[in-house]
DNA sequence: ATTTGTTATCGTAAGGCATACGATAACAGA
DNA sequence: TCTGTTATCGTATGCCTTACGATAACAAAT
């Protein structure tokens, strides 16, 4: 009866970060706990879990350590548990030195979280000690552990969800944005392409998108009219 | 450094079997592992994962045991995983009694998984000894640790992914079935009402359903006539 | 001053799709 | 023969999407 897997469990977080062009994801080079070059292999950033709090809460947690932020929602999308996820033997060498364990580690499950930012210059200068950058999701080179295709998972889930509600593409623009900004991140971030000439009558639908007076200034063309969002009570996640 | 979690994890399946006409879910009672009953609560069949399997196909295990059936891609929708999920001491007292184990446990995190399937002759008498047994989900009584927001959470992704892709649906009727059964299946699953005299338009611009020459015998009414499921290619999970 | 390039924005028309609903078909039983 | 019930078809209306022509506004080149 004793097969039974006593596994540690992490959470492993795919922050996709919009910089006004095009999606990035935060990615965190696997050092150890001292600082010291292990491998060099780039991994999402993740953690696991303490004793005190649920996965949702160690998502957060991760989240807060890498960029600052709180109280964003992220999105729990898949779990990871193949006996084979840590296969490459240097991944289970750098567990272990990393959580200064004294025993070796057979298996991790990972439960991934997603979530979409805006990379702001409050952003763009990360929590140090951590080397995290942002890599645009096209250049990703291949991370560590099975974490490449745990980014092709939350990419799939963040555009499904995204597809049904929009509003979800709020924050990843200023207060105030024009009509090509806003197709420009429905382009980028749902994979698709929008027709230019009509964008204007779905813009006019959407009720949590109000225009203003405001117009853009020192463009070498029509001038576009900003707009801005309106929250709409009844916001579920 | 040591507050870290060492759970065991534990896959739990959301078995919804559908009838002819309403949607049930599969329990089974919680019992010794030597079948005395330790608290005569239901619970979901899940299990804790095996060393040598991945998340996945810990599930198809569970649903073997249960239901004799194997081939069957689940979905898998969400991780629990709460500090407080065997806040109830009789759990915890039941787990070490079913599992052999000789220490308290803190914490298991579950992987939930679902599938919708069709309850046939077969499928109603169920694999002995286990107490398995279906019931509507309308009237599903309060189920052991948090396995009733467990079935609420995979329903919601059940109807989710079947509204994207109706031909998930498929398994749930016979070979041959009349308009006014699939319409029905589809009111239940998908927890909508349809408009029955524009169910026939609908029908067919299915490319995936077939209408045949036979019809309905023996009703007071006149004869419906049978449709049967054309399998396309490029199907994928 | 005029032209050119570029992007924003509006209007119109065609086609697809959903919904409402009238009309007919087929059958069993009163 | 009539009535009740369900299946099935056809038509009409309105909405939404898409294609695309036309105009607006501005800067730079000519």
């Amino acid at each position: 009866m004793e097969s039974l897997v006593n596994p540690y469990v992490s959470v492993d977080c795919v922050l996709l970060g919009f910089d006004g062009e095009q999606l990035n994801a935060l990615v965190v080079r696997q050092s150890g706990n001292n600082g010291e070059d292990v491998a060099g292999i780039y991994k999402l950033p993740g953690s696991l879990i303490n004793l005190d709090e649920n996965l949702d809460e160690a998502a957060q947690r991760v989240l807060k350590q890498f960029t600052g932020l709180s109280q964003v929602n992220m999105l729990q999308f898949k779990a990871f548990g193949g006996p084979d996820r840590l296969k490459n033997p240097e991944d289970s060498v750098w567990l272990v030195r990393f959580y200064n364990l004294n025993h070796h580690i057979d298996r991790i499950v990972t439960i991934g979280y997603t979530t979409l930012l805006r990379i702001d210059r409050k952003m763009r200068k990360l929590e140090g000690g951590y080397e995290a950058q942002w890599m645009p999701i096209s250049e990703l080179p291949r991370l560590a552990f099975d974490h490449s295709a745990i980014v092709d998972e939350a990419l799939k889930a963040v555009r499904a969800k995204a597809t049904l509600d929009v509003t979800l593409l709020f924050d990843l623009l200023p207060n105030k944005f024009t009509a090509a900004q806003l197709r420009n991140v429905m382009e980028v971030v749902l994979g698709i392409t929008l027709d230019v000439k009509n964008f204007h009558k779905k813009l006019a639908q959407m009720p949590y998108v109000v225009p203003l007076e405001e117009k853009e200034d020192g463009v070498n063309h029509r001038a576009a009219r900003y707009y801005k969002f309106k929250k709409l009570k009844n916001k579920h996640i």
